[in-house]
DNA sequence: TTATTTTTAGAATAATATTCAATTATTTTA
DNA sequence: TAAAATAATTGAATATTATTCTAAAAATAA
């Protein structure tokens, strides 16, 4: 594929540093924080999505509030040839697991896993992990307590 | 803190679902999507901010468009006593730090950080944790690609 | 069943989104 | 460097949406 463009200066930085904040910041606010017209603003927004530089636009739910109460890191070591990952598109269609990463130096793959408790990860390794051929390993982090969990970047404060 | 009662039926569920793909879909779509008044969405997206139950609202922002390139997970050891969790505080002060976990079994943390490439791996390593008080050692994985990376829950489909 | 509380609809108004032509700024290229 | 071409911004007009509020309906509790 064609190598993007990213061309981003300080105003883009600005309207991403207050959409990754508040996605649902209007438009009009915006441009009254920029000291810009709300049509600029817009053409900017709409350009930042095009180029893919806006990826998505995501409400962060409360788990708890959904009874999703565990969250687990696996270690998942494969037969996956390097360069093919036939296992890791497997665990990505699965809804619980919310992460798949190849990592360097384990042939393996590291996922992150949201289950109702203990019983929902087990389930999870018994009838779905279990059934995926190619899969030689895994080892399970169980995560006691979430101290921060954003996906916010470091946006540069100059141009 | 007093428990909080999250009571939620297949109308809030629903708007959980729209929210979560897009967070910048407007009450009156909402409202047209389920057949209700705007004014009821409205109310009850209020609501479900109020109980914490949408906690933010997000741009989810292509990383290499910032030029950071370099995911990484660290397992971090410390001295920290069992409940207390100084260090776990310090490191979720840092912005490329992500998410800060408190893992079973290891005395330690589970960390995820983004940064420029390599050297801003060793920067961070050396300048910020290196600085900590605490930590006693540090095992770092690094993610060759990532094929999935969402904060989405399961939403029920029934009540 | 009645009383109470919660949710919804609907209408009215305020505010925002969106479009577009004209202007201004920026970049390209001769 | 100047002219030409391209890109970005403004401002105004219109369409759409957000928000508020009251009355009705629905759900819940007594």
């Amino acid at each position: 594929m064609a190598k993007l463009e990213y061309n981003l200066d300080h105003i883009d930085y600005q309207i991403l540093r207050i959409m990754q904040n508040n996605a649902r910041t209007n438009n009009a606010d915006i441009a009254r924080e920029l000291g810009m017209a709300p049509s600029a603003i817009l053409e900017r927004v709409k350009k930042l999505e095009q180029k893919e530089i806006i990826l998505q636009y995501n409400a962060k739910i409360n788990p708890h509030a959904l009874d999703q109460n565990l969250l687990s890191f696996i270690f998942i070591k494969t037969s996956d040839i390097i360069g093919e990952q036939g296992v890791a598109y497997l665990l990505a269609e699965m809804p619980e697991v919310q992460e798949v990463h190849d990592i360097a130096g384990d042939d393996g793959y590291l996922i992150k896993v949201r289950t109702n408790d203990s019983s929902g990860l087990v389930d999870l390794m018994r009838n779905t992990l279990g059934k995926i051929e190619g899969i030689l390993s895994t080892r399970t982090t169980i995560v006691l307590e979430t101290i921060k969990e954003e996906q916010k970047l470091v946006i540069p404060t100059k141009e």
